[in-house]
DNA sequence: CCTACCGATCGGTAGG
DNA sequence: CCTACCGATCGGTAGG
């Protein structure tokens, strides 16, 4: 809670730009790929100066991942769940993850799909509390989708191989193709529910 | 194909130990969390030895990708496609490879899964150009079961969305657990066909 | 496959 | 946030 006043400031926007330029690095090249001295350039830094942001470079990933992560939550979190009925609930969260994922304006979604795996103790504990969160809203909202068409049981493993078909889009989707982001959430839908909307 | 008696002999079983030994640091820490003396460490050598044997880190893991690769490959053709119905077919294309990944005797399965994107160059092209033979065969499959079972159109993008939510297993199955491998694949098989089974 | 070693680079720090 | 730097470690090599 305590900061310095300068931190709070001006050091706010550098702090982002610092932990946003980092995390298309760290997706690209990989946490341990990526040097300190990658991450200064790209901000226009000496490697050094970064460490007057951050403890550490495991303190970079840390923020981002959280910051990733907590940006998607409120986004998914936002949505009106009780004033739609299941399957179009099911639908928008679909749409606006996969927008989220593939459209990456912030470029973190990468870390918390990934990268968050190099963390180590702490920094590691807090992101997975954050990841229950997240995957504690899919799984509602799976099993309210599953009671209200009928899925079969294995609500569990069914909500985690949904999660691997969309998540793992990011592997193979190409931006700027024939669907947008949104377009593909509604052919992922449709792939799951096609048999029971007829 | 020139290579001296002592590789051929003596030295197979102990490239293929360094290539096992390295593709479980690799999975745990990641290409570039692992070191060639952590690797040495895990089968008894000396740091400078891995170099007898390879000519630098990435062909330890080129080495590695491909022959997990080509291993699960040679499973899932040698599966008699001629003699079985699409839906069987399929199904026994499922459960193969869930067994080949979440078994994964040989410690290969994540480095074919995520780890060959550290390669680059002519590696890395080979690499990709064995995973295309992958590609195409599931997806052959994966016609010929939606043309049998009346499956949506977008085979493409769902035979990707299926590959999304078997490979993602490797991020939450435990072994071990309730399911076997083979168990999940029919879990799998069932969320994706059930409503065209009845 | 070991011994002995190299130049380069790593994450990070002290002092301003 | 820069300057100047550190000790540790990196992937890899020469010579046997």
């Amino acid at each position: 809670m305590v900061r310095s006043k300068k931190l709070q400031i001006g050091g706010g926007n550098r702090r982002q730009e610092i932990v946003h330029a980092a995390a298309r690095l760290f997706r690209d090249r990989g946490f341990h790929g990526t040097t300190v001295r990658d991450i200064a350039l790209a901000v226009h830094m000496h490697s050094g100066s970064l460490f007057y942001h951050f403890p550490s470079k495991n303190d970079i990933l840390h923020a981002g991942t959280m910051e990733g992560l907590a940006s998607c939550l409120a986004e998914l979190e936002a949505i009106p769940v009780d004033e739609m009925t299941p399957i179009d609930y099911f639908r928008v969260l679909t749409r606006t993850q996969l927008d989220h994922l593939l459209s990456d304006r912030t470029g973190l979604a990468p870390l918390v799909v990934d990268e968050w795996r190099h963390l180590t103790g702490a920094l590691r504990d807090e992101v997975m509390s954050l990841r229950n969160r997240y995957e504690a809203l899919w799984l509602a909202a799976y099993e309210r989708l599953a009671h209200a068409v009928g899925l079969s049981r294995h609500e569990k493993f069914s909500c985690w191989f949904f999660l691997g078909a969309l998540l793992g889009t990011k592997n193979w989707y190409v931006r700027g193709g024939e669907k947008t982001p949104q377009e593909l959430g509604d052919v992922l839908v449709d792939w799951l529910l096609a048999p029971y909307l007829k």
